[in-house]
DNA sequence: AAATCGAGCAACCGCAAGAGA
DNA sequence: CTCTCTTGCGGTTGCTCGATT
C-alpha cells in the first residue's frame, strides 16, 4: 500500500522562503483562515507543499509568535517541563504562549543542552553527571527540582512553580484520560487541551502589546473586549515616513504582531522605538492611514 | 583580507495518529 | 472494520552568518 508522499516533489520549490511566497500565504489564510494545507499552496498560487505551507505558517508567520530568544524564566519553564515530559515539544510549547515547538526544540539543542552540561547535569535524564555509579537517584520530580538551579529570578520562579505544577498534572491527566479510553465515545473529550496550531485567528483583545524600552505616550496592552483598541488607531503623528514609500512586503520582517480586525490588520513595528502601528486593508493588501 | 570553523535556526523528512468515507 | 487522506510531531539536515585563525 504504502502512505501517499505529502506532496507531489516534482516542480516544487524547497528551502527557504521568499517575502514574495509568505506574502501570499500570509494573505490566503487571513483572508480564507486555515483550511485543508493541502489544498492552501494551489488556493494561493505557491509552488510549495501543504506540509511546507503549514510549517511556514506555524514556525514564522503565525501573528501571535514571540520574537527572539527565550526569557530566564521561559528557559526555566522549558527545563521543568522537560524533566517531567522529556522530548515532547508540542506539549511543552503549549504551556509557552507565542513559542513554537521547532523554536523550543532549537533552542534546547543549542543553548539550554549546553548550560545544563556545563552545570554538570545530564540534559536527558536531569540528573547530576556523576562518575560514580553507587550513588542513589533521587525520585523523579524531587530530582528535577532539586538539580534545577535557583538564579536572580528565583521570585519569579517561585511564581513559575505553580504554574508548572498545574501544566504537568494538567499534561498527566490527559495522559491519563487518554490511556484509560476503552471506548472510541470517549476520546472526544479534547477541548482542553491546545495546539500551536489552532490560533491562528486570534481575537484583536486576545493580543497584548509589548511596551517597548522607552515607551511613552503610544505603548500599552490591549485592554478592550471588543473591536480594534482606540490606540491602534492612527495618529499622523505617529506614522512613520517611510511607510509612505516602502512596499510593505519588501521585508516584512518588521512585523511583530499583526491581528484581524474585520477587514484590517493591525501590525506593529519593533525596529522603531516607540513601537509605530500601521493599519492597513489586507485586500488587496494595501495600507495606509485610516 | 581570505579561509575555516562553529553556532544558530529555518526547513525538510518520515512516521504516527486522527478523521472520515 | 478497513482504507485513504490529512495533520501533527520529533529528529535531522543544511544554510547563513559571525567569530576565529
Amino acid at each position: 500500500m504504502g502512505r501517499q508522499p505529502c506532496c507531489d516533489k516534482v516542480g516544487l520549490k524547497k528551502g527557504p522562503w521568499t517575502s514574495e511566497e509568505d506574502k501570499k500565504l500570509i494573505n490566503f489564510i487571513l483572508t480564507n483562515g486555515q483550511c485543508c494545507w493541502r489544498a492552501v499552496p494551489k488556493l494561493a498560487g505557491l509552488l510549495r507543499c501543504g506540509k511546507s505551507c503549514r510549517l511556514r505558517w506555524t514556525n514564522y508567520l503565525r501573528p501571535d509568535l514571540k520574537r527572539g530568544l527565550l526569557s530566564e524564566s521561559e528557559e526555566q519553564i522549558v527545563i521543568d517541563l522537560h524533566a517531567a515530559l522529556g522530548n515532547r515539544w508540542s506539549k511543552i510549547a503549549a504551556h509557552l504562549p507565542g513559542r513554537t515547538d521547532n523554536e523550543i526544540k532549537n533552542h534546547w539543542n543549542t543553548h539550554i543542552k549546553k548550560k545544563l552540561k556545563k552545570m554538570g547535569i545530564d540534559p536527558v535524564t536531569h540528573k547530576p553527571i556523576s562518575t560514580s555509579t553507587d550513588q542513589e537517584p533521587p525520585p523523579p520530580q524531587l530530582q528535577q527540582e532539586s538539580v534545577v538551579p535557583s538564579h536572580s529570578e528565583a521570585d519569579q520562579n517561585k511564581g513559575n512553580e505553580t504554574f508548572l505544577e498545574s501544566a504537568i498534572i494538567e499534561i498527566k491527566e490527559e495522559e491519563k484520560r487518554i490511556m484509560s479510553i476503552t471506548s472510541p465515545f470517549s476520546s472526544t473529550d479534547n477541548s482542553d487541551s491546545f495546539c500551536t496550531d489552532e490560533v491562528p485567528l486570534i481575537e484583536p483583545h486576545e493580543i497584548l502589546i509589548p511596551s517597548g524600552p522607552s515607551s511613552s505616550t503610544s505603548t500599552s496592552s490591549f485592554s478592550s473586549s471588543s473591536g480594534m483598541p482606540e490606540e491602534m488607531q492612527f495618529s499622523s503623528l505617529e506614522w512613520p515616513e517611510y511607510y509612505n514609500n516602502i512596499s510593505i512586503w519588501d521585508d516584512f520582517n518588521f512585523w511583530d504582531l499583526l491581528c484581524e480586525d474585520g477587514d484590517k490588520i493591525l501590525a506593529v513595528d519593533p525596529s522603531l522605538n516607540q513601537f509605530s502601528r500601521l493599519v492597513f486593508d489586507h485586500e488587496p493588501w494595501k495600507f495606509g492611514l485610516l
